[in-house]
DNA sequence: CGAGGTGTTGAGATTTGTCAACCTACGTGG
DNA sequence: CCACGTAGGTTGACAAATCTCAACACCTCG
């Protein structure tokens, strides 16, 4: 049920789902769309979140094509995003996990131009769009933080540009591994041992590579001292080294 | 003077940056910014982008780490974006062209993380970041377009994505060029004849090759019969090969 | 006319992909 | 509770794509 890894603190205790739907308690809201809304404002975003969804693991919680009506806060769980060439190849363009949005792609066309798949079991919350467009109109902090996600959405892309376009396998590897622990640090994981919610392949593809180079990343780093391998349970013994892979910063 | 391509119609005469500094005289009008606002509201907007700025080829409109308060169309010219690695490395992000938005990638962290370089002499106008929020929480077609645009940026990177991830050299040049063409003909240039405004290596680093296996593709493409190639001028002769390789859509 | 930046081409090195075998973990049902 | 089936993961040998390095051609501009 928690994001990834085993030992530390959860977000929020399993209780919480019995609360009434609202961001005023939720423990996402310092990373999520509301973070910077004063409290004076917040119950307008309550309203605006008036629904959730439960997702299984393997759900798409939309899929390439879909009608876009709404945009979803990852509550609990950890989702994948794809796009697909025609002849069948695809990409994965994203890993999210709490506090995160998924669907904004679908506001340029009006309809989502991914799919979004739960990696576990998950939770989300719908914003409907149409109701965030006017609240963005009259709460100011709201549509900063709302132009802010869409910007960092933009600039995470081109980081992964970056990755895709000029790195080499290794340093691909050690570039997710970082970036993946520090979001779950930032959501109260420990930054050194996780599980990965993900496959080889997902990884892979996610990354520009087959699964069987990803896997003999994983191997290398493991015979170097770098990682403690066993199947998606990861222990990242010198992440020193894997700072020195990717030459720093871009993660 | 012209974004590219030789023969076609000039969106604009060259007289026009004559005239005052305003959306509603301008050609662009209906690829840019003020896209579906209404001619009631477009006066208002004529406010917000009071001032042009001109640059001469190689100049940077701003560079990682510049404070971020204005983005900015594009009115004449071509620009590229990069980002950079710590050790040196950079990635081309995109290329842009008349009535294309640079410098979203500063709302996030209130700092410029690309650097935008005119790719030959260019005109653009300049749009207070804190005037176009306000304007946009008053006029809803604006606030609308510019979500749009912010999301189609999300798109486009995605596309890129799926490019460098899955995509081999042939396909990736071949996508290149049809989504030039794309955005050059809808701008009213030739869709099968331009004049590329980057080098080889420019577009090996946006593509994520090396110099040397961009011209080896240009060269196979040249004795397939599907390009005209000379030094940047191309012709595109058979623009449906281009589309096969890439397996159709996603340009 | 020459210099420097840009583009092309070839040969060989390197990285990553492909294919195949095999191993491991996990869930299901007997 | 165990056996088995299946999905996922690892590893090796080889193939293919791309990169690297080097030589040279071309073009533009001073």
């Amino acid at each position: 049920m928690e994001p990834a890894s085993p030992p530390p603190p959860p977000p929020e205790p399993a209780t919480a789902s019995a609360l009434r739907v609202a961001c005023t308690n939720c423990s996402l809201r310092e990373l999520c769309l509301p973070m910077g809304v004063s409290t004076a404002d917040m119950a307008r975003i309550d309203e605006l979140v008036a629904q959730r969804r439960t997702l299984r693991r393997g759900d798409l919680l939309f899929r390439i094509g879909d009608p876009f009506e709404a945009v979803y806060a990852v509550r609990t769980g950890f989702f994948k995003t794809r796009i697909s060439s025609p002849d069948g190849r695809d990409q994965v363009t994203g890993f999210q996990m709490a506090g995160e949005l998924l669907g904004l792609d679908g506001i340029s066309t009006e309809q989502h131009t991914c799919d979004a798949v739960a990696l576990e079991d998950s939770q989300v919350c719908v914003i409907p769009y149409g109701q965030l467009e006017t609240l963005t109109r009259e709460v100011g902090d709201l549509q900063r933080q709302f132009h802010r996600i869409l910007s960092r959405e933009i600039v995470r892309d081109q980081g992964v540009m970056l990755l895709l376009g000029s790195m080499r396998a290794e340093e691909r590897v050690a570039a997710f591994l970082l970036n993946l622990t520090r979001r779950l640090e930032e959501r109260g994981f420990s930054a050194t041992s996780l599980v990965l919610r993900m496959t080889r392949e997902e990884i892979g593809t996610y990354l520009g590579l087959k699964l069987e180079t990803v896997s003999r990343c994983f191997s290398r780093f493991h015979d170097e001292g770098i990682l403690q391998v066993r199947q998606r349970q990861i222990r990242i013994v010198d992440p020193e080294a894997l700072r020195r892979l990717v030459g720093a910063a871009c993660v």
